[in-house]
DNA sequence: CAAGTAGTTTAGAACGATTTTAAAGTAAAA
DNA sequence: TTTTACTTTAAAATCGTTCTAAACTACTTG
């Protein structure tokens, strides 16, 4: 299925500037990323796009599950392409995240899900430090 | 201890904003708050303290492991009182966060820590949704 | 296709959380 | 007590993100 495909099958209408970042960030590499490292990219491919298009694009494409949005502490949005129930290793010092594949971790115990509540899916963080 | 030993242990002058604070925090309850939670709560008490001062305090507080900042895709940091290793609940629609004490999680498999790393903490967040 | 309409992009303003500034105040050290 | 280093504060600044409203474009309908 190619990026137009895509963008009409998640419901959003195939613009010059959602197929610029299709283009960008629907190429199957796995990435961590920041609105702002997106704009650089769009501006290395000879391409430029107001920030409030750029933010508006992420969120639409998070919303339709094109992209997912990282739980993170840091002040600036990080945004996945893995899209797939994943896991990460989190540096806390320098804030890089590395994918862990979801078969990579095997959970023996979970706690009972609250009265009322469905379970909406399980994020492991094992955060790591640099060995001195 | 009470508080004014707890924050001399931590290597902090136990002033006189500080020791609000930890009256407030420091009591045994786990709660999860943010800056502007703990401001309500200090008026409250009926003290008053400029904003810059419960930023640094927190900031001083989560540094020297008097609390913990919680991953939060959320714009408003969100800090928590329970220091010990222990995982959360998430209600993504509402933000709330529901302590899951360590022992209620089990590990079967974990992957392998990347080279030059240590392993620094395993967090599990279990999404839940509101059932209809 | 032509016209209509609903959705999208944009620059710039606005917003809200957090940090910085620099001056006044306070705790600890000498 | 005097000195020194650290802390608090109001206000300004910063920064990521969202809003505004006008121009533009994709899709629909005839
Ligand atoms: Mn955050
Ligand atoms: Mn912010
Ligand atoms: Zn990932
Ligand atoms: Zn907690």
């Amino acid at each position: 299925m190619n990026n137009k495909e895509k963008l009409r099958k998640a419901g959003l209408r195939p613009t010059k500037q959602r197929m610029i970042i299709a283009d960008i960030l629907l190429d199957g590499v796995n990435r961590h990323f920041t609105a702002e490292n997106l704009q650089n990219e769009i501006n290395a491919s000879g391409n430029s796009m107001s920030i409030a298009t750029i933010y508006n694009c992420l969120k639409n494409f998070r919303n339709c599950g094109l992209i997912k949005q990282v739980e993170s502490s840091k002040d600036t949005a990080i945004f996945d392409t893995n899209i797939n129930q994943h896991h990460h290793f989190l540096d806390e010092e320098t804030g890089e995240l590395i994918d862990i594949e979801n078969d990579e971790v095997n959970l023996r115990k979970l706690p009972k899900i609250p009265q009322g509540y469905l379970n909406n899916g399980v994020e492991v963080l094992i955060k790591i430090k640099k060995q001195i």
